[in-house]
DNA sequence: GGTATCGGAAGCTAAAAGCA
DNA sequence: GCTTTTAGCTTCCGATACCC
């Protein structure tokens, strides 16, 4: 639906040292036939709607009771005040939890990943084989090899002392207020925090103080705008209260008491100094993003080994244990040296954000009608009475 | 199919630093 | 003294190669 989303919001960070440009003309959408699954929304019924992402039985909660099918939500319809033309910026609003994204995006909650266990000591078999020991002598693994008398404790290296270290940093405990920089310590369950509202896409204004993300726009562009000035003028930038504001996740939910449309608001001139829209950049805030140079785990993996057949124990012993080497098993092979592991060159590329537009095949609304000016007041959506209907947020 | 090899992330834990 | 942080060291995951 809104096409031009993802491609402002992350546009956001262009020096503001580049000259203003005007908005990127708004591309027109040909109606997208009906899904056929879904009953069609009522008449008279605000131009946007949309359902739910059916549930997809491979996302299956690994932490539900067995059996437990995937919730279900029932067909709903999303309402959106009727909106001007011109420009529509929406940015991604959090996830909440229980609830789907809308249309496009799956709310991002890995499973709680379970912290690996590991035993005191391992067996120097199992401690030279980089396998997994457990605290019986023999162990596991080497009685199932042959290897109970040969299994034995190692020798734990001695910690090194003296080592001289700089002040450290205070980490943030829970409640103190200090700087945020730990909480996955405590191994509980956080609210998401927040996150502040992208700036809008070049070329528009910073909406005001308290105008909650996502912002519709109207168009800067006099020529073909309606909210302009008839006179040449240049368009006054207006806000709209965002249709999230009526919807998921900031207040609709099954139950939730009716909200009126908003109104148009004009908002102070405030043109924002950025430049041009770079359409080219992903709309995903890129949390992942390693600025120490530290290496995601997903990072190392699907990365090929040359591995030299052992015998020679350089490398690994070197890496491992530099000066106790274990009591290895014997290496009957005899070895070619080991080449040289591939640097970072076979890194995993960086997938795009290719999904989403994907799942933007989505049931299409009508054409919106033409934007007289200003924001009739709608009846609330409540006042719809189809397959429950439910309120939810307009970015799709 | 199995085992061997091994890079490197994850985890453990003791030393160092900070605090009352 | 105790608590907190840091970092050295170990464990073992997971990928690949090799062998039967």
């Amino acid at each position: 639906m809104s096409g031009e989303r993802s491609k402002s919001s992350s546009s956001a960070s262009s020096s503001p040292q580049e000259a203003p440009q005007p908005p990127p003309p708004m591309p027109h959408y040909p109606p997208v036939p009906y899904a056929g699954h879904y009953p069609p929304p009522p008449p008279g019924y605000p131009p946007f709607y949309a359902y739910p992402v059916p549930p997809d039985p491979a996302h299956h909660d690994p932490n539900a009771p067995n059996g437990t099918a995937p919730p279900t939500v029932a067909p709903f319809y999303m309402a959106m005040p009727p909106h001007p033309h011109g420009m529509f910026y929406m940015a991604m609003p959090p996830a909440a939890p229980g609830y789907p994204y809308p249309g496009s995006v799956p709310a991002p909650q890995p499973p709680p990943k379970q912290k690996r266990k590991q035993v005191k000591m391992a067996c120097t078999n199992c401690a030279s084989a980089c396998k997994r020991c457990d605290e019986a002598r023999p162990c596991e693994r080497c009685v199932k090899y042959g290897l109970a008398e040969t299994c034995i404790d190692g020798v734990r290296k001695e910690r090194k002392k003296g080592i001289k270290r700089g002040p450290y940093k205070r980490k943030n405990r829970a409640g103190s207020g200090e700087d945020v920089a730990s909480g996955v310590e405590s191994g509980e369950p956080q609210a998401a925090p927040v996150p502040p509202p992208p700036p809008p896409p070049p070329g528009y204004p910073v909406p005001p103080e308290g105008y909650p993300f996502p912002y519709m726009y109207p168009p800067m562009d006099a020529q073909h705008s309606e909210g302009s000035p008839p006179n040449g003028a240049p368009p006054v930038p207006q806000f709209y209260p965002s249709p999230a504001l009526y919807g998921y996740p900031y207040g609709a939910y099954p139950g939730a008491p009716p909200m009126p449309y908003p109104q148009l608001v004009p908002a102070p001139m405030a043109v924002s100094p950025n430049g041009a829209a770079k359409p080219d950049a992903p709309a995903s805030v890129s949390t992942a993003a390693t600025t120490n140079g530290a290496t995601s785990p997903d990072a190392s993996r699907g990365k090929k080994r040359s591995r030299g057949k052992n015998g020679d124990e350089s490398s690994r012993a070197a890496k491992k244990t530099k000066d106790v080497p274990p009591q290895a098993p014997p290496q009957p092979n005899g070895g070619a040296a080991a080449p040289v592991p591939v640097g970072a060159a076979d890194k995993e590329p960086q997938q795009p954000p290719q999904q989403q537009q994907q799942q933007q095949q989505q049931p299409a609304p009508p054409p919106p009608p033409p934007y007289p000016g200003h924001v009739e007041p709608t009846p609330p959506v409540t006042a719809f009475s189809g397959p429950e209907p439910r309120p939810l947020m307009a970015a799709m």
